[in-house]
DNA sequence: ATGATTCCCGGAAACGTTTCCGGCATTGCC
DNA sequence: GGCAATGCCGGAAACGTTTCCGGGAATCAT
């Protein structure tokens, strides 16, 4: 068998005896044909195989109806990223579906530069819209996608100023509530885990940490503010390092859930437990700590309904890109997240 | 500021003075340009921000320069640690890069076909060739690859006849050491944890793991292969059916490591530890098993190099359609894993 | 010096689709 | 019954690029 020659449009019409003009008509669902011409064309279409060329129909309408989800391959990969991307795609790209949508994930390997990933893309015009991960507490891809106005929605809140969508997660009410709850339970003395790279969820993370202390009237010591590798190893470094403090804390709060299964380990290591000897609070609610003894106490967000919204404002973005009055959709939104209460967070010991 | 009107081939040319089939040229590299021409044009459309349009490109050219990659977003998920898309992601779009390709990974959700979703991405031209995921035991989609001549290759091995390259891991000869090292061991009443999923995998790795009960005469008891949840519950789940046996086995080994972690939940509760009272081994190496108490017996595998091979194997498809000589370049390959000893598969008390 | 070859480059036709424009019916209204 | 409005459809021009074809200039061999 010969590889099959891929109808157009223009056969379909001359088989149809019609203009491709009204087949277009036909296949998009415009008003400018009747019912049973259109009947007629689609039942052609189904027969003969007909499927309008995506680049034919990008080209001349200058839409590709499709969004970019940037992904860099390398970041929180032992566990939290992979979780992340997965179940958060599953809502998005569902409900980017019901619009219309495609939805495309664009992998950087960590050999990469991300933003001239990112720019490579836009240039080429591989979407219509792009969501941009990963954001950096000043991003320059923010600043590129607003002046060569091409819509998008930053997955990730930043300092970049201006008006544009952005969805995030709620870091500073996090570790805010993770230190009131901590001090509530009798801790004076909190260590705190962040990741070792710049991004904008780091410092949030820190703001929301220090105003919870700053509450208490507890002074701030950066001595106890550790930043390691985004996985498992960095865990167990972050146990080490607490170990190996002249005071201890009782306490420590993660910017990263999984973080907790290395520092498991190096208590256990040394003869401590969780919950008893050091209390520990997690960042998102993940399958794999609430397995751990003891369960881990974290926070919990719906990743699939996080990602319908973040569809919801990617069509609200691109609508107000070509609905001139509406400009106002360029919101930055933060959703809270709800606590999961485990069993790693219990009084000091003394 | 308005839209900048992007600039086409054809503004370049004119600011240039000189034919746009000239620009062309040296925006492809191609020898029929002079030298300093080429210098010149590459000059001046670094200056003006020209990008070829990749619509038009693909249009004429009727090739995307892109490899799309299937990834069920509801599968393997929640297994904590499961990295396997991500790591894979890292080798495969950097290799792929090398060779002038983009990789975009085209997530489906778990309410969308996942066949028609594939064909969909087909028919439209997405990409210039595709790497199917999650792929069965008899799997249509191959069908329909063949069938088009779309070049493709299968991420996982199936009993779909005919010529078609395929890269898997080798389940089988896991299924085969890891029982035959139980025996060694000296269990004899041997379990087998699978997905519930019929996907071919668990059909091979079955096959092996009945080969090594039969290499030591043992007899194969079907009621010991378990169909459980890719997830930890699943894991819990499996747990619970062991102990529930009126006579139960020493040993069981999971087609997916993160099973384990809801497996030693649940003999934890049961007061019996993993190692000691149920040997247990696990499939791929992940961060999150080493991190177990005892640490988990599994199987190691460069997912890096897994995936710069699998963009080998699309390279050569991709070739092979081209070139119309080498059609011996679509190989079934399967990769061999090296086991990673753990301290969960001693030998059974009595 | 002449013819053949090679090297560059310009002109123009595609690729498959959407969309503007215009025109023929048909309908509605007085 | 005349005239405007409306509904449907055909023709053709775009969208931005690649590539075929052809031709002028330069190089080379004779």
């Amino acid at each position: 068998m010969k590889k099959p020659t891929n109808v157009g449009i223009r056969e379909l019409a001359a088989h149809l005896g019609m203009a491709i003009s009204t087949v277009s008509r036909a296949m998009n669902d415009r008003s400018e044909v009747s019912a049973k011409t259109r009947k007629k064309i689609l039942d052609a279409a189904e027969q003969l195989g007909y499927r309008p060329n995506q680049s034919g129909r990008s080209l001349r309408s200058g839409s590709t109806k499709a969004i970019a989800l940037t992904m860099r391959t390398d970041i929180g990969r032992s566990t939290a990223g992979e979780t992340f991307f997965m179940a958060l795609s599953e809502g998005l790209q569902s409900a980017l579906a019901d619009a219309g949508l495609d939805l495309i994930i664009l992998p950087c390997a960590s050999d990469q530069d991300e933003n001239q990933f990112l720019y490579r893309a836009v240039d080429r015009k591989l979407a219509d819209g792009f969501i941009i991960s990963n954001v950096q507490r000043f991003d320059p891809r923010i600043d590129y996608m607003k002046k060569w106005h091409v819509p998008f929605v930053a997955l990730g809140s930043s300092e970049t100023p201006g008006d544009y969508a952005a969805l995030d997660l709620d870091f500073a009410g996090v570790a805010l509530r993770a230190v009131r709850r901590l001090i509530d339970h009798g801790h004076r003395r909190i260590a705190l885990g962040l990741t070792a790279q710049e991004t904008n969820n780091n410092y949030v993370f820190l703001e929301g940490f220090r105003r919870g202390l700053g509450e208490a009237g507890i002074e701030f010591d950066d001595a106890l503010v550790l930043r390691l590798h985004d996985r498992i190893s960095g865990g167990y470094e972050l146990g080490s390092a607490l170990l190996a403090m002249d005071v201890r804390p009782t306490a420590v709060v993660l910017i990263q859930e999984t973080m907790a299964m290395g520092l498991y380990q190096r208590l256990g290591e040394a003869g401590l437990q969780p919950g008893r000897d050091l209390a520990v609070i997690g960042f998102r609610e993940n399958p794999v700590c609430r397995y751990l003894t003891p369960p881990l106490t974290s926070f919990r967000i719906d990743l699939k309904q996080y990602g319908v919204r973040l569809a919801e404002m990617m069509v609200s973005v691109l609508e107000g890109m070509t609905i001139p009055e509406a400009q106002s959709t360029l919101t930055r939104e933060v959703w809270s997240m709800d606590i999961v209460p485990g069993q790693s967070d219990a009084e000091p010991v003394r």
